[in-house]
RNA sequence: GCCCUUGUAGCUUAAUGGAUAAAGCAGGACUCUUCUAAGGUCUUGAUGGGGGUUCGAUUCCCUCCGAGGGCACCA
């Protein structure tokens, strides 16, 4: 809709310009509100109020106004555009024809995406840390998938570099002590490293061990590599637990480890090219203003800046997109920079875009960084059970003609999607200290309260049986028609994530969406309706319903027929 | 010192430069002889300070104050 008035309205005005449009603030103001006319009013030189009525009177004449039943101008030169009923009805016509396509942008595109995300460190148990890539990143798969775009997830692991040296190094001291006695899991994995790391700091000697280990990994020492093979295993089988439970899941999960042999050819093609010089002992790529980023060691051992571009090189030429997400932390700004700046000095992008969606650290209730090094680390699955703990609190005092095996499953749905939600209606880019009060919120704008309208809302469905056809216009009431202008955005709602990358913006829709639902359901009966207004208002529920379960599900949210 | 992010109600958050700053939680008052009260209605309460640009600033610029993160051989 909002595209439509666009063109529109840059017709009337007869210039090349793309005019602001948005959705009304209050319903004086109309539905739809562009402030085009006090832009212009500067370039012109007239009043605004002027262009405004000269804009609005070729709007009223222009072929596709058919749908407003008023064009309106109000000081200080804002054009109003009132819906028409008819434009309500026949919207509602199309929005139940399209089912669960609904909301799908209006111009297509087979353009391609990488979306990079989650990417957990092999070796270190996942953390509420990763809980942020993983959703945001999942949601915007989503998204851009169900706009047509051909999507391609990779989980870019982090399965190489110095971290397996400090494990490896750790390792083997205990080994020399304790032998190989029982099953290693991936919590003895993370006491070693993080006690490394504290006895690291203290003697050098350790640092330096670690380097080697790293470095006779990264040359193919066989030794290691079993090692390293072993420890990847481990942690991949803990990984895919989580996933399993928040029902993540990627095309691909090509680790660090995969681009290794690409490197040394990196390396030496940016220094022909003359992209990067040697400094120091090491081989570095300037970055104007910045530190530069490193992507040869003094030792010859390479880094995750190196694999970083050969990630770009494969991912650029195997897919071929037009469009790479890094969804990864904020701490990663500076590294992202370098890197974005290096492939395009090294020729390896043109006109692809690559973009750093970040966000902001999980922090701990004492707003400090909750990092494993300092120990201070709160465990991911911990956190999902605990979600889904709470969840059963309170589920299994509504509901008692369900079975316990039902209170169960709601349960887990109902705690792992409030999780979710929690992260994803909020604005990526700030910090979030960790209140698992706050966190597992089960109440007001959450995922329950959002799946509960729904599971009442299908109630009734189920109830009425399958809707037959319907007369839209007998749908006047003022909550009906604010339900149908919701609806109505839907689509341009996508279309804005696709551009900002905010999944919030949609979380913030649906939860619009909902009251609005909600409130109808409360102020109109619905089955005790005469049959003619009780088949439309189906139609609407019906409608309401599957955008929200589409909204839901494009937020990696399944919605609960019953709960 | 430089760079990134950030400061909105008691708390947690929303608002592509637009109209009277929007919600949830917490507090107060109502509401199940209609379809799920995990609901609905009403109510108290906010843009860190100071400048500037603009017809219009929570949004952009400057400055001060506060918070988190990062600044080449970790990832």
């Amino acid at each position: 809709m909002l595209s439509k008035i666009q063109k529109l309205v840059a017709e009337a005005v007869g210039r090349e310009i793309s005019p602001v449009i948005q959705v009304s603030a209050e319903e004086k103001f109309g539905d739809y509100t562009t402030p085009v006319a006090l832009s212009l009013a500067k370039t012109i030189k007239r009043p605004p109020l002027e262009i405004a009525e000269e804009i609005a009177a070729k709007l009223r004449a222009a072929p596709g106004s058919n749908q407003f039943k008023k064009i309106e101008v109000t000081a200080p030169g804002f054009i109003n555009f009132h819906l028409s009923d008819q434009a309500l009805e026949s919207a509602l016509a199309e929005i139940t024809k399209s089912g669960a396509k609904w909301g799908r942008p209006e111009t297509k595109t087979r353009a391609t995406v990488i979306i990079d995300y989650s990417s957990p460190n092999i070796a270190k148990p996942m953390s509420v840390g990763h809980l942020r890539s993983t959703i945001i990143g999942a949601a915007l798969y989503n998204i851009f998938k169900f706009s047509g775009w051909k999507t391609i997830g990779d989980n870019h692991l982090g399965d190489w570099g110095r971290q397996f040296g400090i494990l490896i190094a750790a390792w083997k001291d205990w080994q020399k002590i304790n032998g190989e006695k029982r099953e290693v899991v991936i919590n003895d994995l993370m006491r070693l490293y993080v006690d490394y790391n504290a006895l690291m700091k203290e003697d050098a000697k350790l640092e330096e061990r670690a380097r080697l280990e790293t470095k006779k990994l990264q040359d193919g020492d066989l030794e290691n590599t079993k090692l390293w093979k072993r420890f990847y295993k481990i942690s991949l089988a803990e990984f895919q637990k989580i996933y399993a439970l928040l029902g993540i899941k990627f095309d691909h999960s090509y680790g660090e480890s995969h681009y290794q042999k690409m490197l040394g050819t990196i390396v030496s093609d940016a220094v022909q090219k003359g992209v990067a010089v040697r400094s120091e002992g090491a081989v570095i790529i300037p970055v104007p203003g910045k530190a530069p980023l490193v992507i040869q060691k003094s030792d010859e051992a390479f880094l995750y800046g190196t694999t970083d571009i050969a990630t770009v090189k494969q991912r650029v030429t195997r897919w071929k997109p037009s469009l790479i997400l890094y969804v990864i932390g904020n701490e990663q700004a500076l590294h992202l920079e370098q890197l974005f700046y290096a492939v395009k000095q090294l020729g390896l992008i043109s006109k692809q875009k690559l973009a750093h969606v970040k966000f902001g650290l999980i922090l701990g209730e004492d707003l400090k960084k909750l990092s494993t090094r300092a120990g201070k680390h709160i465990a991911l699955d911990e956190v999902i059970y605990e979600a889904i703990e709470r969840a059963k609190k309170v589920t299994s005092g509504k509901r008692p003609d369900l079975s316990p095996g039902e209170h169960d499953k709601i349960a887990k749905v109902v705690g792992i999607a409030a999780l979710k939600y929690n992260d994803l209606s909020q604005n990526r880019q700030s910090d979030i200290a960790f209140h698992w009060d706050k966190m597992l919120n089960l109440e007001g704008n959450s995922a329950p309260y959002i799946m509960y309208t729904y599971a009442r809302l299908k109630s009734v469905l189920r109830k009425a049986g399958f809707p037959r056809k319907a007369n839209f216009s007998l749908l006047n009431q003022d909550s009906e028609r604010a339900l149908i202008k919701k609806l109505i955005q839907f689509p341009d709602v996508i279309t804005g994530v696709l551009q900002t990358y905010f999944p919030h913006q949609l979380a913030d829709y649906l939860y619009e969406l909902t009251k609005l639902a909600n409130y109808f359901y409360q102020t109109e009966p619905i089955l005790q309706a005469e049959p003619a207004v009780m088949n439309a208002r189906l139609k609407l529920i019906s409608a309401a319903a599957q955008t929200i379960k589409t909204s839901l599900a494009l937020l990696g949210i399944s919605a609960l027929e019953k709960m």
